[in-house]
RNA sequence: GGGCGGGUAGCUCAGUUGGGAGAGCGGCGGCCUUACAAGCCGUAGGUCACAGGUUCGAGCCCUGUUCCGCCUACCA
């Protein structure tokens, strides 16, 4: 025996840190160019580069993780690919927070100097969220780290920007799209958050020309109607078929507004009559171009009231609304007010307000890219998994409208078109031009807007192997192999990398897209800071380790549910790291340098018979659920195998020979086989646990060099090691069963495990016999027994509580131990237990439609495991007898 | 308004071609047995939301009801 290698407990911040960076050190994360392996690719979905770890990350990084080790075991040629996104809203609200707590502000200083501020903040904190992935273990090629504005990514986004202008799928215009007055910008359609919202509608009446009467309109806002050119009714409705003037004036305004007749206006709502506002509401704003109405702008980019709204031009928008109610009650105009729920836009990244407005934007038209996406998806060279979200995918992207692209902010790749002040030429070009092409001036002016962050991110999967040059690293890894992500971007993100990814590169991006699961709180609810609800995964990660928090995560990631996440659980699987611990603590104790080269005995026992054809059965499973993305099924099935095979019934199984209470051949096997099953074990788990496998991999003897170099074990079926042994695994079965007999005897009967017991074993089979004789040993051991006899024929001693297991009838001898009117009513349960199922069977059995028409092999295992029920209930019912003969003896 | 997902043990959840339901945690009882008390042994607990239907047989397939969650939508 030799001084132990390991400590008594598992200490992770003692090791991670350490392995993380010998692994970077020396190269396993990066992918080769040169090599002839097969390829194996994942494109990180790019965190903001403003971000802090989250949950959601946490799971995402874990599963990619997961995938990528698990392939380079395979001896996949695995690449990584890991950046982040410049977030262009999102980062450029951050600084200038910052700025704005220094007084500054950035139309102040002026777009040169912001830009400036935006890359020093991003050169001090943006690799935070780099460093926090780092502590998860992610084995990215960090060789390879790109970022959304790099010198490359730029160039990729201008060039397709170019292009797609030059091909007309995109354009510039001026129409109503939904802006943020807070960010001041144009937002994209799913850059809007829907919520339901308590409001009013107010019905307003309009007056003919000559201040009589007059339609009724109904509205959510009533400010907007500052800016309203028409009252529009449907050309069906009877109520407004003669009326007695076209014309109405608007309220508070003085106009003269027509009165317009247009299918779009739904009779049954409100009045009939509805305002229209084309430059404030998108609905209105397809009206107002149908019949050639102006719009008039009444409210500002900054949420303020412009000079067209009259007495109420310098009014915030929301105090707007409560003036112009208060002037039309006064002038008796507002008739009713009713409660109405309604849903209203909040910007996606500050949740103000989304104002519908109207401006000059440019917009990529999605429908022939879409067409596209959507094809890829149905032909299946890409997969959705789950397959439940193709559903999504394919709604979304056949009732997509074009997205707008431009952003009215400052972080960003600004848009490469210049209008040419002399002409009015614009120019569209890769180059910055010197001249205008069409009148050779030089008074160009460049567009102000930036591009979606989006719009680069759709790039990503071609643009960060360096498109557009044909590297070799496109050459090896595009498409990639699969894209993990969360369904909330599979809109904003997955789809657009689709129609970028078969547009540019005539290829898919990648050909699996796994949707995994969100992360919530213990009770369902999203976790966001402003709930104070969240787990934060570093907090996690300092008091129970990184391979707790990946183990607990992909346990827990079932294709389909969310996961609800609590401290609880992840101590649950610590747990579990840390019996992986001990168990390799033990097998130290046992293995070391010396032994192992007698470890090679031929003269397997029966425990190592059975462990390794578990291990087999494990490796198996586990490659199977990892192939098809089944992370949790992979983790339970290690879970189970190391804890309650290995742990629970080999270790304990091997005592005995280890210690060297059998013989040395024995002893050699047991060594052999814990080395054997402990090595393999520790490569099932290293892809979710990557830290402690390394931890001990580098102590055990007979390893070299990283587990990351290791191979997954088991792979050839055909080699003799490979091969599965069921009749092991069946003989050890019936000994475990024996062995739990007893013990739960022991239970029920309250009698010590101190206590060492005399059992009575009998079996009418030889071969059981046989069998049951070679393991007496075990037996005796694991269930504490003192006295056995083993024999086919024979009574058992009447003072006894007896269990059948197959066909073995164990007794465990009372006399002496306990009183026998226990067992009485020990054995009237299990009687009762068994007697239920008997009646089960024999209703099947009964049942002619059921043995005429269930297949034979149904009917036959009905038939065998009724035929057993009934063999065990005579037995049993022997023993209660025996028992109450027993009794009435002693009176 | 439309669509999707879910309701299984006290709690959180598995359950992959339909053959009579599992795990972890918690509970209860007993153990410091020389890897591990972050542990070991044993044990209780379920009309699989409700109602029908298909089938010899349904947690699983079909219909309806109900509750919860999410996504989506231009009825002001």
């Amino acid at each position: 025996m030799t001084e132990n290698l390991l400590d008594k407990g598992y200490d992770p911040k003692a090791v991670e840190f350490r392995w993380y960076q010998y692994w970077e050190e020396n190269n396993h994360f990066a992918a080769d160019e040169s090599s002839d392996n097969p390829s194996y690719s994942i494109v990180i979905p790019p965190p903001n580069v403003t971000g802090v770890l989250h949950m959601g990350h946490a799971l995402n990084i874990t599963l990619q993780d997961v995938l990528c080790r698990y392939q380079r075991l395979l001896g996949a040629n695995v690449l990584w690919l890991p950046g982040t996104d410049h977030a262009g809203i999102a980062t450029q609200n951050v600084v200038e927070r910052n700025l704005a707590a220094k007084g500054l502000d950035r139309y102040a200083m002026g777009r040169d100097d912001f830009i400036g501020a935006v890359w020093e903040w991003k050169d001090k904190y943006g690799s935070t969220i780099i460093n926090q992935l780092k502590r998860l273990g992610a084995s990215c090629d960090w060789s390879r780290e790109r970022f959304t504005m790099d010198e490359g990514l730029s160039r990729a986004v201008r060039k397709v920007f170019v292009a797609l202008y030059h091909e007309g799928l995109i354009y510039r215009g001026s129409y109503i799209i939904n802006w943020c007055p807070r960010c001041r910008t144009a937002l994209a359609d799913i850059e809007v958050e829907h919520a339901e919202h308590e409001g009013r509608l107010y019905h307003i009446r309009y007056p003919y020309v000559n201040g009589e009467g007059g339609p009724i309109v109904a509205t959510t806002r009533p400010e907007t109607m500052l800016g309203d050119t028409a009252v529009a009714v449907n050309p069906e409705d009877e109520r407004y078929r003669d009326l007695p003037d076209n014309h109405v004036v608007l309220p508070l305004t003085g106009r003269t507004i027509p009165v317009i007749y247009d299918d779009y206006v739904d009779m049954a709502f409100g009045t009939g009559a509805l305002k229209i506002t084309p430059a404030h509401d998108p609905n209105d704003f397809v009206v107002g171009e149908r019949h050639q109405l102006p719009g008039i702008k009444v409210i500002g980019d900054d949420g303020i009231m412009t000079a067209e709204a009259g007495a109420f031009a310098g009014l915030d928008r929301f105090e707007c609304r409560k003036q112009v109610l208060k002037a039309l009650e006064e002038q008796g105009l507002l008739v009713k007010v009713e409660d109405h729920a309604h849903s209203i836009g909040h910007c996606y990244r500050c949740q103000t307000v989304v104002e519908p407005n109207l401006s000059p934007q440019w917009f990529v038209k999605t429908r022939p890219l879409a067409e596209k996406a959507i094809a890829a998806v149905e032909n299946n060279n890409t997969r959705i998994i789950p397959e439940k979200w193709r559903n999504d995918y394919f709604l979304w992207l056949e009732n997509v409208r074009d997205w707008c692209i431009s952003r009215q902010i400052w972080w960003g790749h600004q848009i490469p078109a210049w209008t040419c002040t002399d002409c009015g030429f614009l120019v569209v070009s890769e180059e910055d031009p010197d001249q205008c092409p069409e009148c050779k001036g030089s008074a160009l002016v460049r567009d102000n807007d930036v591009l979606d962050t989006w719009f680069s991110s759709a790039l990503w999967p071609f643009s960060t192997m360096g498109w557009p040059d044909k590297t070799p690293l496109l050459g090896k890894f595009y498409p990639t192999s699969v894209l993990v992500t969360a369904f909330d971007i599979l809109f904003f993100w997955v789809a657009r990398m689709m129609m970028m990814g078969l547009h540019f590169m005539k290829d898919v991006p990648f050909y699996d897209v796994y949707i995994h699961a969100l992360v919530r709180d213990e009770e369902g609810k999203k976790m966001s800071k402003s709930t104070g609800n969240v787990i934060d995964p570093i907090d996690v990660i300092e008091n129970y380790g990184t391979d707790a928090l990946r183990f607990t995560l992909a346990a827990f990631a079932a294709q389909g549910r969310d996961i609800k996440l609590s401290e609880k659980r992840i101590e649950g699987y610590r747990n579990f790291i840390n019996k992986i611990w001990n168990s390799a603590r033990f097998a130290f104790i046992h293995i070391d340098k010396e032994t192992m080269p007698g470890a090679q005995s031929q003269r397997l026992t029966l425990p190592d018979r059975w462990i390794l054809s578990r291990l087999r059965h494990t490796a198996d499973s586990v490659a199977e659920a990892l192939d098809d993305y089944r992370f949790n099924e992979a983790a339970g099935t290690l879970y189970q195998f190391v804890w309650h095979e290995f742990c629970d019934w080999y270790l304990e199984a091997a005592k005995p020979a280890l210690y060297g209470k059998t013989d040395e051949p024995s002893r050699n096997a047991a060594i052999g086989t814990l080395w054997r099953v402990l090595h393999d074990a520790l490569i099932l788990l290293h892809p979710f646990i990557p830290f402690v496998t390394e931890e001990i991999w580098q102590k055990l003897p007979g390893t070299k060099g990283s587990i990351m170099q290791s191979h997954f074990p088991g792979r050839d079926p055909t080699l003799p090691e490979n091969q599965k042994d069921p009749a092991a695994e069946s003989d050890m079965e019936l000994v475990m069963g024996i062995i739990t007999a007893v013990r739960n005897i022991r239970g029920e009967m309250n009698i010590s495990p101190s206590v060492a017991l005399s059992v009575f074993v009998l079996t009418g089979d030889n071969g059981t016999l046989d069998k049951l004789r070679d393991q007496a040993g075990l037996i005796r051991t694991l269930a504490r027994i003192e006295a056995m006899t083993l024999t086919h024929s024979g009574d058992k001693p009447k003072a006894s509580a007896t269990a059948i297991v197959k066909n073995v009838s164990v007794s465990v001898l009372l006399e002496g131990v306990i009183d026998v009117s226990k067992e009485s009513l020990r054995l009237d349960k299990e009687i009762a237990k068994l007697d239920k199922e008997i009646n089960m069977l024999s209703k099947k059995l009964g049942n002619n439609d059921f043995v005429a028409k269930a297949p034979p092999d149904v009917v036959s295992q009905v038939r065998q495991q009724h035929a057993e029920h009934t063999e065990k209930m005579k037995k049993l019912e022997k023993n209660r007898q025996t028992i109450t003969e027993l009794q009435a003896d002693r009176g």
